[in-house]
RNA sequence: GCCAGAGUGGUGGAACGGUAGACACGCGGCACUUAGGAUGCCGUGCCUGCGGGCGUGGGGGUUCGAGUCCCCCCUCUGGCACCA
């Protein structure tokens, strides 16, 4: 008898489980408590992968806890079928994306099931379907009523592979998220959701997520939003009626604003041009535009810019100051244009240096200037004038006092500014949810009405799909011209698709009624089950679908349609798979398919590898890890089950008191480890339990003995929570008719949980020189004379003096000489 | 450069300010075996004169007592990166 069978236990179960129907969530109202437990649906690229394998064992480690405890569990699967691979697939094969991606999700699904994740099949759907996306779009429209989608024309980033734009949130280090190539600028007219709304609104509410969401996900989320306080200030433009107003989080420094500097591309450089140099500021606008990202993002590049041959008014000194374009200053933040204070800033100073500007000197030297082409070019100044006053200030207050000058004369005013840009949702792709807008030359922009919902996608397929920089639905003329729904005249529909997290906004409120037919969501349904109780993910979603799945919440809000501001109550982010040191991939070579593992260790075995491996949060290198010795635990698991002799039903009271502490202890930590997402430690507990019951058996009570029964049946319970199939296993053995996954919880008996003895340290200086058994409740006094009568004590000590002992009893005594 | 987080045996990792290294992997030994890559048992931080000494990246500090708290430094990982 080695062991059991691990595959046909699967085949077994599996079929077992699904006539059990175990894990349907109930939307009736009862006394039990209700959980959601959410994972983040999948996108059916392929197979599952070894990611896949460690967030569903994590996942479905908490989500079956909670169907233990006894609560009315929401546990939900679905599929984010629109994008990119599917569509390219479809090129290369020369078929619908529909095809390929029915075909994953099929794939998946099976994975998913024979994982034995405890999803509620029942509320599975996709984002390509119809009735959801017919949603997404009702949805876009609400958006667009309330002016939180519109559209405009603007420098867009450009992936030239994939022939599309991308948000800022999918340009990595300059190249495209999803293929690496570089990416471009293109000036396009495109959709925008107005996320920087509610940039501020981002930032506060993360007061509640603080302590449930990890910390690090919190601050990659506060710096992507960027707030910093500053102040405008308005610069007249000489000659003109105009100014030009910038934004500086240094207006303590606008004594030594000596020029200024417009972005190239924002308009306003072509605007403030003089006739002489507009040739000079077309040319360089060219250049600006041939740069790729990466050019532009390297801050080893000289400076470069070009004079616009106008200048301004410094409002503080009264002196006119040159305007400057220069691609060193972004069109899309702030005001697009910045007073320079080279004094103070080494961008500005670098930009001074390079077309010999002056430098003026108002706190002191920015760190690392070039001293010597310092000293000699700049003078210090005095930060004052006949109003105001700033010399001897620190940064802060010459900062309120500059910034109140400056709005009592209405030259500028105190303001924030964020990072944060919109949210540019067009794609120029087919294989997405089409925006349901219908452009009419006589009226506009023109919401499709929403009983002519869902606005379809037209039925291409193969070549019809290449990219060619405008949409696949621009071709399918039939399908874009259209009425107009208002005037009835001639018009055409919008040729671009959302963004796919679009999609993935808003999937986690479709779960709660997923066939509702009235509006995207029950909101009795969501009032039910909202928001998540956890949500388990990986931190790359950080400043993409997690922050939009907020912003999507808050307008819901503000709609009316949800009654809480933030959808993720609790937020676990858990580690990558990596091997041998490094992510895994072909060009490494170092990858890991999952589905192998499966097949040679076993679903129970790879899911109890992921768990013990390390905290959730942290990497995990499969190189390390021995799938094999988990099996061999499992085995050794079961083999407790099948030694057992004592008969079902048998009261343990009376049992092996040693070994039904160890248990209840076992059951004890067990739940406070899990509750504190110390899962590697629970599964290290329940080894614990293996051990002490295998000696008990072996060396101990004797396999008759009700404590070796109530310790299998509690290791059955516990594992199940991460070897759902053992534990059904051993379940069965035990005499007890499935499924161990309801079996509920165990209790520990407060009785068996207190100490019969505990060790006492005894230290000399802080240095463990003796341990004694003592009885828990062991005064001080006593503890104290046995401690200084231990020989090593006395051995340690010598013939020094006693000078001070302390004790913490029982476990504990310090002397001090 | 700025902002986070982390440095513990050969390895993954444990440790309410109170026994450093739980639990595993690996390794060594023993038993059972025709055999074992099965199973069970024992051992396993380093040094040692077997009394003990040294050990949580380095250096200081607080404390009766520091892996844990504070300060400085080093290294690594992640995020942002010409954001005015």
């Amino acid at each position: 008898m080695d062991g059991y069978d691990v595959k046909a236990a699967q085949e077994r179960w599996r079929k077992v489980w699904d006539e059990l129907d175990l894990f349907r969530a109930d939307d009736r109202d009862d006394e039990r408590g209700r959980r959601y437990a959410l994972t983040m649906f999948s996108y059916p690229s392929g197979d599952l992968h070894m990611g896949h394998g460690e967030v569903m064992a994590l996942h479905d480690l908490l989500a079956r806890y909670w169907v233990q405890r006894g609560f009315n569990v929401l546990n939900p699967i679905a599929w984010d079928s629109f994008g990119l691979p599917a569509e390219n697939a479809a090129i290369r094969r020369n078929e619908h994306p529909a095809r390929f991606t029915f075909d994953n999700i099929e794939t998946q699904a099976e994975s998913l099931r024979r994982y034995a994740v405890s999803f509620d099949w029942s509320r599975r759907f996709h984002t390509s379907d119809p009735d959801y996306y017919r949603w997404t779009q009702w949805l876009f429209l609400r958006f667009f009523e309330r002016g939180m989608a519109y559209r405009r024309e603007s420098f867009v980033n450009w992936c030239p592979v994939d022939q599309t734009v991308l948000a800022n949130e999918q340009v990595v280090g300059g190249r495209c998220e999803r293929c690496g190539s570089v990416v471009t600028k293109r000036e396009l007219t495109q959709w925008y959701f107005k996320i920087t709304a509610y940039a501020q609104r981002l930032l506060d509410d993360m007061a509640q997520l603080e302590g449930r969401w990890p910390e690090p996900l919190l601050t990659i989320q506060r710096n992507w939003i960027g707030r910093s306080e500053g102040a405008y200030v308005d610069f007249a433009v000489e000659g003109t009626d105009e100014s030009i107003r910038v934004f500086t989080t240094r207006p303590d420094t606008l004594f030594g604003a000596t020029f200024l500097v417009v972005a190239p591309e924002g308009g306003l450089g072509d605007r403030l041009c003089t006739p002489e140099q507009r040739s000079a500021l077309q040319a360089y606008l060219e250049q600006v535009k041939r740069a790729t990202e990466i050019e532009r993002l390297s801050t080893e590049r000289p400076k470069t810019g070009v004079p616009l041959g106008a200048s301004a008014v410094n409002p503080a000194t009264g002196e006119r100051i040159p305007i400057w374009a220069a691609d060193y200053v972004l069109a899309d933040y702030g005001t697009g244009a910045i007073m320079a204070v080279p004094g103070e800033d080494q961008r500005d100073w670098e930009f001074a240096a390079a077309y010999h500007l002056p430098i003026v000197r108002t706190v002191q030297p920015p760190e690392g200037f070039d001293n010597a082409a310092y000293a000699g070019a700049g003078t210090s100044i005095n930060s004052a004038n006949d109003e105001v006053d700033l010399n001897g200030l620190g940064v802060e207050a010459a900062t309120a006092r500059i910034i109140d000058w400056l709005e009592a004369r209405g030259h500028g005013e105190r303001t924030v500014n964020y990072r944060l840009r919109d949210w540019l949702l067009s794609r120029q792709r087919y294989w997405g949810c089409p925006i349901p807008i219908v452009h009419c030359p006589e009226c506009g922009e023109v919401a499709v009405p929403d009983d002519q919902l869902p606005v379809l996608l037209p039925d291409l397929r193969g070549a019809d799909l290449a990219p060619r920089g405008n949409s696949p639905l621009a071709a399918a003329t039939g399908w874009a011209r259209t009425p107009c729904p208002r005037c009835g005249g001639d018009a055409e529909r919008d040729t671009d698709t959302m963004d796919t997290f679009v999609d993935s906004s808003w999937y986690f409120l479709r779960y709660c009624s997923p066939r509702y037919e009235d509006g995207p969501f029950d909101v009795e349904a969501v009032r039910r089950w909202m928001p998540v109780d956890q949500y388990i993910g990986g931190i790359e979603h950080a400043t993409g679908h997690l922050l939009y799945s907020r912003f999507f919440t808050k307008v819901l809000y503000d709609i009316g349609m949800v009654d809480f501001v933030e959808p993720f109550t609790r937020m676990l982010n858990q580690g990558q798979v990596i091997n041998r040191g490094a992510r895994m991939s072909k060009s490494k070579g170092n990858g890991v398919d999952l589905g192998e593992q499966l097949e040679r260790y076993g679903v129970d075995a790879v899911r109890l590898t992921m768990v013990f491996a390390g905290p959730p949060e942290d990497d995990v290198d499969w190189a390390d890890m021995s799938p094999a010795g988990s099996l061999r635990f499992l085995q050794r698991a079961w083999r407790l089950a099948n030694d057992v002799a004592c008969p079902p039903g048998v009261d343990p009271v009376g049992g092996d008191i040693g070994l039904r502490r160890t248990t209840h202890h076992t059951v004890r930590d067990a739940t406070e480890l899990i509750e504190a997402y110390r899962f590697n430690v629970f599964v290290a507990r329940v080894m614990e339990l293996v051990n002490a019951t295998r000696k008990a058996i072996d060396s101990g009570c004797g396999p008759a003995d009700p404590a070796v029964r109530e310790a299998a049946e509690t290791v059955s319970v516990l594992l199940s929570l991460v070897a759902p199939y053992t534990a059904e296993e051993m379940w069965a053995a035990l005499g007890h008719d499935p499924s161990v996954a309801t079996a509920g919880w165990p209790s520990a008996e407060p009785a068996l949980l207190v100490e019969q003895s505990v060790t006492c340290v005894v230290q000399v200086q802080g240095k463990v020189r003796a341990r004694l058994e003592v009885p828990p409740g062991i005064d001080e006094v006593r503890l104290r004379e046995l401690a200084l009568a231990e020989p090593a004590v006395r051995r340690a000590l010598a013939d020094r003096g006693v000078r001070n002992v302390i004790v913490r009893a029982p476990r504990l005594v310090n002397v001090v000489v």
